[in-house]
RNA sequence: GGCCCCGUGGUCAAGCGGUCUAAGACACCGCCCUUUCACGGCGGUAACAGGAGUUCGAGUCUCCUCGGGGUCACCA
């Protein structure tokens, strides 16, 4: 049975980075009928944030990715958060210690510091010279019994090779000359992060330990830890970083490096989790349209990429217009929703604001700034009445409101069929190009010279009286 | 700096020794459609980091150089 576990740290906000994690830690499992379990790695309680847990929670759940076993729902090998399960990781330090895999140090951070800064004073790179390595267990004893302050370090081989496989880079192997004696448990008895997911990974049984990339120079000496237990060493999976650019990942001091940020722009989390599962990974074929249910099915880490990936919002938000393009005309309304009443257009014609808006709308925070004008008449210029493709300037747009303003406000019924009947009707008439007639009608509505829709339907949506307001108005600019 | 990893168009990427005068997508540009814009359709610009090898043949294998990232804490 395959196990993948997600071990976050509660900090408020789900990083991109974090999610795409997630994800194919969660895709993993699902696609080989394993379980996903999430774990809470909340031992630094200096970051601790209210709330935080709730937010990974909150996202996960939103996208789909349940777990089988976590804080929560609970599981058969809790508690599944670190701050609870802080008992169990000093008796295995000291296991190690009893064979001789690990041992007590009594250096106080001046002493590593003095240290530290000579070495650096002769170019030398520092590694912990195992000082307390030498000392008589007698005279362990008899400091601890005293209340000196320790550490346990682990005691990493002088010489040999310790190395791992990973799934994705092949074999990684260091020199255990490279490699410096970490510390397992801190002076406060508290493990480091390091030893405590070694232990957490074990005993929660997890069989492949996907995590990012920071780690792949480090993994080698946690798997002198699986050895030095006798531990079966779980199969690892190292990820890449989504970048920002080049040389910088994304961070939060870009202000677009959260799940959170980017639903608050208006982007479907549908779109967010479809691109970012590709970003970093492919298919083998040429689809690039996924719901979760389809990647569940067609993850595979061969696809998976060694090389970071640059985020890009340009393909993330046509990819959103896509989603939003595909959405039931109900569904883009419902989402649209709070943008219309910040727009102040939410009494209008849902059915026409949709056909309108939905072919155009790339993220939902757009609409209030495209659909401005139907509330207020912008300031507009009579230069806008000219233009060249549709044969208009102001003398003609005089001529044709001149003849359209009469025949709408004759108009019986002011609906899109009766609007297109007269105008194209009078264009034919005429023998006018559409595009000629309708030109100034279209800028005496919108006082714009971009608009979603055409004459018909804003003139629709404004209805008869605020019609035929801006259509005289429109007029007397000429 | 030591060690580890990575390197195909601006971006995501296919490619796993010959079918590469290198796919597809985004972006960009042009044309068409058209009631403006968008949608849609068609077309275009644009890449194997560099150098040595190995081989009949290298984007694909090896080495070096360069570039980038990661890591060297009683942080997670």
């Amino acid at each position: 049975m395959v196990r993948t576990r997600f071990a976050p740290s509660p900090t408020g906000y789900m990083h991109l980075g974090n999610l795409r994690s997630a994800l194919y830690t969660y895709l993993y499992a699902k696609k080989q009928g394993g379980q996903f379990i999430l774990r809470i790695e909340d031992t630094d309680q200096s970051r601790y944030v209210e709330g935080a847990v709730d937010v990974i929670y909150n996202t996960l759940r939103d996208i789909g990715m349940l777990w089988d076993e976590g804080p929560d729902i609970g599981g058969a090998y809790g508690p599944y958060v670190q701050s609870e399960r802080k008992a169990m990781y000093k008796p295995y330090a000291e296991q190690l210690v009893k064979a001789g895999k690990a041992y007590y140090c009594f250096c106080t951070n001046e002493e590593l510091d003095a240290r530290r800064e000579e070495s650096s004073q002769k170019g030398e790179v520092w590694k912990y010279d195992k000082h307390c390595l030498h000392l008589s267990p007698e005279e362990v004893q008899k400091r601890i019994a005293a209340g000196e302050p320790y550490v346990i370090r682990q005691n990493v081989p002088l010489t040999g090779e310790a190395s791992f496989d990973d799934v994705l880079y092949g074999h990684i192997a260091v020199d255990c000359a490279e490699l410096d004696d970490m510390v397992l448990i801190k002076a406060d008895g508290m493990p480091t992060y390091n030893f405590a997911n070694v232990i957490d990974d074990h005993t929660m049984a997890i069989t492949h330990v996907m995590r990012g990339n920071e780690y792949l120079a480090s993994t080698p000496k946690y798997n002198l830890l699986y050895e030095a237990f006798g531990w079966e060493k779980p199969v690892y999976i190292h990820m890449t970083p989504i970048m920002r650019d080049q040389t910088h990942k994304l961070s939060k001091r870009d202000g677009d490096a959260y799940y959170e940020d980017y639903l608050k722009k208006g982007y479907l989390r549908e779109a967010i989790v479809n691109y970012v599962a590709l970003l970093g990974w492919n298919p083998g074929d040429e689809r690039e349209f996924f719901t979760l249910d389809e990647l569940k099915e067609t993850f595979d880490v061969t696809g998976m990429s060694k090389s970071p990936a640059i985020f890009d919002v340009n393909k993330l938000t046509w990819m959103n217009a896509e989603y939003v393009r595909k959405l039931a005309p109900e569904e883009f309304t419902r989402h649209a929703l709070p943008y219309y009443e910040q727009a102040g257009v939410a009494g209008m014609d849902k059915d026409i604001l949709c056909r309108i808006l939905q072919p155009r709308t790339e993220i939902f925070t757009q609409i209030p700034e495209v659909v401005d004008f139907l509330t207020a008449l912008p300031d507009y210029d009579a230069e806008l009445f000219t233009n060249k493709k549709s044969k208009t300037d102001s003398a003609v747009s005089a001529e044709v409101l001149d003849f359209v303003i009469p025949a709408l406000t004759a108009l019986p019924e002011w609906t899109e069929e009766a609007l297109h009947e007269t105008l194209l009707g009078m264009a034919e008439a005429r023998e006018m190009k559409n595009g000629t007639l309708l030109w100034p009608v279209r800028i005496s509505l919108a006082g714009k010279l971009v608009t979603p829709g055409g004459a018909m339907e804003i003139a629709t949506l404004l209805g008869r009286e605020e019609s035929l307001r801006r259509l005289n108005l429109g007029r007397a600019k000429l």
